[in-house]
DNA sequence: CGACAAAGCGAACGGGCGTTAGTTCGCGTT
DNA sequence: AACGCGAACTAACGCCCGTTCGCTTTGTCG
């Protein structure tokens, strides 16, 4: 018990300087993006943090429990951004929207993890299994809240939310599974296009803007819409 | 026993009566859809048939060739399906009900095999995946194909026809993921609803929202609007 | 009836897996 | 200077994998 001044960490360093609990980590996650949890075998994570397949476990309790809370991290992490954005917005459509874009902005950032996290369901343990369920049904209420507050407000068109929200959380999901830096698509581009896609699928109006209130993001003081969009307002009702 | 007159190919029946190529192929589906390809031993696979280990190999060349025939295969009915139910159709809109109708029909119908021949890529050879994915791509361009018409003919908005075909597809495929029969939804019910839902978000006006039936899901006797609802069943295959 | 091929059996192979155990080593704290 | 501890190493464990192979059983047909 020293002077504490700063809170003193104890930075658990490794020899090469970073720290190795998270370098496994990342070296996992890459590992099981590419080949599959099944496949990544724990030599291998270990070669990619240069250490040996025993020292692993300095770190880690099973291979299992890496894959799990690679899983549930994510997840938390994803829950919490889109609380945090929501927070300030009481429009429905707003808050769709806004959903809309942290989900497909978080499913690109970080494309990997969430990859992993929905389609290694089956190799977690029961309970944990579980628990990341019960993670990622928590994260799609939040959605089915939405649009019943938007169905109630009548601005939108919802005959069943629950279904409804299945094809827009998958939308962005499947993102996650071609999109990469550099390539064909900027990630604001992606972004709007399946906000205005959904939108419309509820029924909303997502006519090309007037007064450019309809898409408010970015930067865009020079052109309403980077997209060529057919110039013609959708009649609905 | 002797005099079997009717067909003279070689029935390779198994001892219990079903042919046992067939069986591994059905076994291997329902291992490899529950617990992953990687996961799923040969001897389990082996079980399942009532045979030991070592006479799968008089079926297959090898496991992975046992996955490769199941992903190209289900593509290649899809594929087919696909074309002989548009074949007959010409107007976009027409087309598109029905290629959404016809996937999300046959992503139900056949869950298990499309959500392998959607998740186990990475575990295929080079040449096999670069055959599979050709497949894939092939089917795609059917979607994409069918946007770009009709939004040269006008009725569809669409910026960016790949990403829409992205959208489009995901929805029907995630299908495979949480359907079940007997479950909460019904076939028909999903399928309008995303179709409805599709068109929405293509710019069409599907909007038959006037008296509290919001889609035409159920059968309607009333013409809904001018376009015809395909009601007949399809077995797909 | 006897021949022949298809198909099943069962043991074995070489290798790789996740995990454990005992040990060493560098450092900050006592 | 001695200690404690985290973190690395090496070696091994028991197990299971996909695949092979020689042998036996089975069914079909001239």
């Amino acid at each position: 018990m020293t002077r504490e001044e700063s809170t003193r960490v104890s930075n658990a360093k490794t020899r090469n300087g970073t720290k190795t609990a998270e370098s496994i980590r990342t070296a996992a996650v890459n590992l099981f993006f590419e080949h599959g949890y099944e496949a990544t075998t724990l030599r291998e994570i270990a070669a990619g943090v240069n250490i040996q397949v025993g020292s692993l476990y300095n770190h880690i309790p099973s291979k299992e429990d890496l894959l799990f809370s690679i899983m549930s991290g994510v997840i938390e992490d994803l829950i919490l951004e889109l609380d945090e954005r929501l927070k300030p917005l009481k429009d429905p459509i707003e808050r769709l929207r806004t959903a809309v874009r942290v989900h497909v902005e978080f499913h690109t950032h970080r494309a990997r993890e969430v990859f992993i996290g929905n389609s290694e369901l089956r190799s977690l343990t029961q309970e944990h299994r579980s628990e990341v369920i019960a993670l990622r049904d928590q994260y799609e209420d939040h959605i089915v809240g939405i649009l019943k507050a938007g169905t109630k407000a009548g601005v939108f068109q919802v005959d069943d939310p629950k279904l409804s929200a299945y094809a827009i959380v998958t939308i962005g999901t499947q993102v996650a599974g071609w999109y990469h830096e550099g390539g064909r698509y900027r990630l604001p581009q992606i972004a709007e296009h399946y906000i205005s896609f959904i939108l419309r699928g509820l029924g909303v109006d997502v006519a090309p803007t007037r007064n450019g209130a309809t898409t408010g993001v970015q930067r865009r003081r020079t052109k309403p819409n980077s997209l060529k969009l057919a110039s013609r307002p959708v009649p609905l009702r």
